[in-house]
DNA sequence: GGCCCAGCCTTTTTT
DNA sequence: AGGCTGGGCC
């Protein structure tokens, strides 16, 4: 271990926990820990990686090392900086550790998500990067329409530059810690003819005058706020006595920076990870975080756990042995005491409709052999395949669960209760307002909100605010006016009402009178039902949070509603969704060239697509630990055509010993090239005579003269660039004529009802005899002088 | 302003 | 093939 780490300083004893393990020399926590996870708890000072492999009781080094931390009196559970991904591991973490370390755990405050960790220490900090406290936290959802905005007031096309591209870019930047000024000058051109630039910092001014900041945000919001101010960083050196890092292989430049940062203080940093399980490579995560932890932290510790207490041996040596081709790795060999067990199945089926009949047999003779289904799962690479599996179990009464799918609270129904809510907590809201000003329809369309849009940007105020001024106006159309004066008057009525009334019942009687419960009501479509039900449990799980801005936290950051439900049932999820899951049997079907390793992943990525395609088959094959079946299809449906596929290479790198080639025995089947095809792996082609293969052949053929080889040569934008640049300066402030007083008797001009006299003023408001229209009640900002 | 049809695009997913 | 978006028409 380096010599230069402070000594922690002497801490007065939190009480009975640590005069207990002062007490005991070998505190309970450690026992049964085997020696590598024992070093991995105990060398708690200076940096320390811990290469976790699958199943090598990873969560628990981690949970047992802050048990440790608090036993031994290093520091009080606030004083412990631990962050994860996911909220998910979050929670499994607070659990495990009150289940090792008793109700300390409830005093972990600093136990959660990068975001809302950064979030938390954003909100102590907000005015020092030009935010109030109470910003709000957009989704993707929000921030795309927030994109569509800025490129349509740029006057830029937007079908050609869709807002989710631009969101795209922003988020590469943020994740790599990109303001916009550090965005290097070529990348961002790249967007819009050379405005991609201008665009991001368009769209970080907009959110700071809607105070709100997006999750990129809150971490890049964060490494300013510690750059730009030593003397508050240095208080967070003094609070994070240690850090603990979950899932380090996952981290992006971003993170890595905020750590690292962090980690300065006392550079007491434990990072655990696999960098064999790093499969978010294609959204920022850096591998190479994990492969330079050596180098970044000099006089690192590092720990390797090897050992597998979750697969047996064929299972074990499969992964192993396919792992092993991977070049970029630290290189770990796990290894298991358990039994040899089953063999490692490969199936080849006609196409996915009979994969689907193939696994779906099997699962039910597992069942009648005793099986719990809630120990099978099924993983794909890509959604769509769920699809016909999920198809065959219904056609089975086969009970089954889909898990990831559209989360709870992305729901349409369930974002536009928010919004509503949203807006009687926010007045400023606009994003908010924007969504639900016309849900349900009430004749409030593009028309109006581009009125209400005007005079709030005129005004610089709220669309709220600018909504009740306007309705005190004749802008508006009778009908639309008496729309907006109700939406207005209910949202005053509920915001006041928020004050004393538990926010369960709030909410229902927002939904209630906004008659957006009785929108569903009247729908006919099949899923209005769910949707009411779902509106239901929102007011439901309100009632478990102290108030309705807790909740909207909540909600932003843990997007994640657990149902719960432990009914025996089969599970289907894609192969990222499984990370951290294991099961008894686990199918694997679709291991086809270009389904997996995935063809999109290959041409944008080349090798290090294909390496990151080889750890998910890693990722895969180590959530099982008894059973492992994999299958392929020689035709499968793509985009509604079918297609014929060859056995994906990651099969030619299973070894031969540890894997049978199980003959598909369906009267489907054309013929038993399964079995065969593995003896000649290493010759493809030749004596193989079923119509599949040979299409198969025929196909990789055509592919080949095609010039697909995969990899693009271009890496070029150019070419077809078309209209020349646009203006750029001012295009988000187009500031209407500096409109303030206008005295009784001036002449003005309204762009619909023409020319006419100031008839009186009150505040903003102007009362006009118009030459044609005859007396109506204006906003000043709608008029100009003259006429 | 609202409804209906046609054309488009399709990985993986968290916060 | 299928779901969503955008545009055009009433």
């Amino acid at each position: 271990m380096s010599d230069h780490n402070t000594t922690p300083a002497p801490l007065p004893r939190p009480g009975g926990l640590a005069a207990r393990a002062a007490a005991q020399p070998t505190a309970g926590y450690l026992a049964g820990l085997n020696p590598e996870q024992r070093l991995a708890v105990e060398a708690t000072d200076g940096p320390v990686l811990v290469l976790a492999g699958a199943g090598t009781g990873k969560t628990r080094v981690l949970t047992t090392r802050i048990a440790h931390l608090i036993a031994t009196n290093r520091a009080y559970p606030s004083q412990i900086l631990s962050v994860t991904f996911t909220n998910k591991a979050a929670r499994e973490m607070k659990e495990r550790i009150a289940h090792l370390a008793g109700p300390v755990a409830e005093g972990m405050p600093w136990l959660g998500t990068f975001h809302s960790t950064s979030a938390k220490i954003l909100r102590r900090h907000a005015e020092l990067l030009d935010l109030r406290s109470d910003f709000t936290i957009l989704d993707t959802d929000d921030q795309i329409r927030l994109m569509k905005q800025v490129i349509q007031a740029a006057e830029i096309d937007e079908k050609r530059w869709p807002g989710r591209m631009l969101a795209g870019f922003i988020d590469s930047w943020k994740n790599r810690g990109l303001a916009p000024k550090d965005v290097p000058p070529g990348e961002a051109s790249v967007f819009a003819n050379g405005r991609g630039g201008a665009l991001y910092h368009a769209y970080q001014e907009r959110l700071k005058t809607l105070n709100a900041v997006d999750f990129g945000d809150l971490l890049l919001h964060c490494l300013t706020l510690f750059r730009e101010h030593a003397d508050v960083l240095s208080t967070y050196h003094d609070r994070f006595r240690y850090i603990l890092v979950d899932e380090y292989q996952d981290t992006n430049t971003a993170q890595y920076l905020w750590l690292r940062l962090l980690a300065q203080g006392r550079r007491n940093i434990a990072c655990v990870g696999d960098d064999d399980q790093s499969i978010y490579g294609w959204r920022g995560a850096e591998v190479d975080n994990i492969l330079r932890f050596e180098h970044d932290f000099p006089g690192a510790v590092v720990v390797r756990l090897e050992r597998n207490y979750r697969s047996t041996g064929h299972i074990l040596a499969t992964a192993s042995k396919l792992i092993a081709r991977n070049e970029g790795r630290l290189g770990k060999t796990l290894r298991t005491e358990d039994v040899a067990g089953e063999k490692v199945t490969i199936t080849g089926a006609w196409d996915s409709q009979e994969e689907a009949r193939l696994i779906g047999d099997e699962i039910e003779s597992l069942q009648r052999d005793g099986h719990n289904l809630s120990e099978i799962a099924i993983l794909v690479r890509i959604s769509a395949q769920m699809r016909e599996i999920e198809d065959r179990f219904v056609h089975l009464g086969l009970p089954y669960r889909v898990i990831g799918g559209p989360r709870f609270y992305e729901r349409a129904e369930i974002r536009d209760a928010m919004a509503y809510l949203r807006c009687v907590v926010s007045q400023s809201d606009d994003l908010a307002f924007e969504r639900i000003v016309n849900v349900p329809k009430r004749g409030l369309g593009d028309a109006t909100i581009q009125i209400l849009h005007n005079h709030a940007r005129a005004t610089s105020v709220s669309l709220l605010q600018s909504a009740r001024a306007i309705v005190e106006s004749d802008e508006l159309k009778p009908k639309a006016r008496t729309a907006l004066r109700e939406l207005v008057e209910a949202f005053a009525r509920w915001s006041a009402r928020a004050e004393h009334m538990p926010q369960g019942e709030l909410a229902e009687l927002v939904l209630e009178e906004s008659g957006y419960t009785e929108m569903w009501q009247k729908d006919r479509s099949a899923d209005a039902a769910g949707r009411l039900e779902n509106l239901k449990e929102l007011v439901r799980s309100l009632d478990e949070f102290p108030d309705l801005p807790s909740f909207l936290e909540h909600v932003s950051l843990v997007m994640d509603a657990d149902s719960g439900e432990t009914a025996e049932r089969v599970s289907i999820m894609t192969l990222h969704g499984a990370k951290g899951l294991e099961f008894d049997t686990v199918f694997l079907p679709g291991w086809e060239e270009g389904l997996f390793p995935n063809q999109r992943a290959l041409d944008e990525s080349g090798r290090a697509g294909l390496e990151e395609e080889r750890r998910l088959a890693h990722v895969g094959l180590t959530r099982a630990r008894k059973r492992l079946k994999l299958y392929f299809a020689s035709n499968r449906r793509i985009h509604g055509l079918w297609q014929s596929s060859l056995p994906s290479r990651f099969i030619d790198e299973l070894p031969e010993e540890h894997v049978e080639v199980v003959q598909a025995a369906s009267n489907y089947s054309q013929g038993g090239y399964g079995a065969s095809r593995f003896d000649r792996m290493e010759s493809f082609g030749s004596s193989y005579n079923t119509p599949g293969w040979q299409r198969a052949q025929e196909n990789k053929a055509k592919a080949n003269a095609g010039g697909g080889s995969g990899f693009s040569e271009s890496g070029g934008f150019g070419g077809n660039r078309q209209r020349g640049p646009m203006l750029i300066e001012g295009e988000l402030t187009a500031k209407s004529s500096a409109s303030s007083a206008y005295n009784t008797g001036a002449r003005v001009f309204h762009v619909k009802f023409g020319p006419g006299s100031v008839a009186s003023v009150d505040g903003n408001k102007l009362t006009v005899d118009f030459d044609k229209a005859g007396r109506k009640m204006v906003l000043d900002s709608f008029v100009q002088r003259g006429g």
